[in-house]
DNA sequence: TATCTAATGTTATATCATAACAGTCAAGAG
DNA sequence: CTCTTGACTGTTATGATATAACATTAGATA
């Protein structure tokens, strides 16, 4: 599953490139030392890895490469490391897929939305901050006090649409 | 899992009532008829057993009692029957909770969006035109063709608000 | 009736996730 | 400096969710 292997090339312009990847880290890491988080190795990897990845990434896939590099090799090891960093805002999980990527933009608190190829299974994050204000005033007027939501739509991504046209 | 018995009682005012489930079941045949959908006798009580229950129930727990009235007793027969409901609109699947809710007007093409109580697990399905619009338009801005989406909201129903106030 | 297709049922297995506990290590208290 | 403490990592074991593949049955129809 999630090959994400893709005929043009990248599909989630967002992740792609080394140095993308490092400019996101170093702002997740300055994020955990302004917040006082462990940013541990086996933390830190896991990071890195969903940020090499294009699209998400299952936690038994993280959990492959943790364990090919001499870390645990055991389930708890890679859901312990993802979930610390969903929590903290460092990451993210997709539901759709079981799924978990990297977060864009670690620094700034946020509400994510996604957007999944169908065809390629890329993961584009987007900013939501209306849709999600909308979402709370509506549910609001049900009484509902909206505390954390999941926005994810599945369609074609732009290549993916250009291409099947 | 999901008891989603409530100590105030109903927290889940849509699915509440025999007179009620009575009448989205009706409402559901005749879609089916209309449309030339088969609704055997699993399927049907699949919905049924969906609208009885308050809230959303896991493949598992319909698995259960479907076995429990002769039919089948593996999974598939489950899944496959609330896959059926799912494509034709009759019944959601709650990602988030890994289960499937009826759906609460079955005749009318809509998209759905959820409002999930973390406390008492109720599950109010609220209809979303305008979220859907805002979204598929986002995503057509860079250039996303939106088929379809999964909007889930998390926090406290207004009983279980009212109560931890 | 013979045939075809959709639906149902079964076995088996894949995939995703967590509980419970043991060992490790770094930071602060004494 | 050493002991305690608490957070982190690791392991074993198991639970929960979901599907592939194939056999069987039931309805429609030629």
């Amino acid at each position: 599953m999630t090959d994400h292997s893709h005929p043009a090339g990248f599909c989630c312009p967002d992740h792609s490139g080394a140095a993308q990847a490092r400019a996101i880290l170093a702002q997740a890491e300055a994020h955990a030392q302004a917040g006082g988080l462990r940013l541990t190795p086996v933390r830190r990897r896991t990071l890195e890895i969903l940020l090499e990845a294009h699209g998400a990434l299952g936690a038994y896939e993280v959990l492959e490469r943790l364990a090919a590099e001499g870390y645990g090799a055991q389930p708890p090891v890679a859901y312990r490391a993802l979930n610390f960093l969903v929590e903290h805002g460092l990451a993210h999980r997709v539901r759709r897929l079981n799924a978990f990527t990297a977060c864009v933009h670690p620094t700034q608190e946020h509400r994510a939305a996604f957007l999944i190829c169908d065809r390629c299974e890329s993961v584009t994050e987007a900013s939501v901050e209306s849709l999600t204000r909308a979402m709370t005033e509506a549910a609001g007027a049900v009484g509902f006090k909206l505390e954390r939501s999941t926005i994810e739509g599945v369609g074609l991504c732009s290549v993916c649409a250009g291409e099947a046209a």
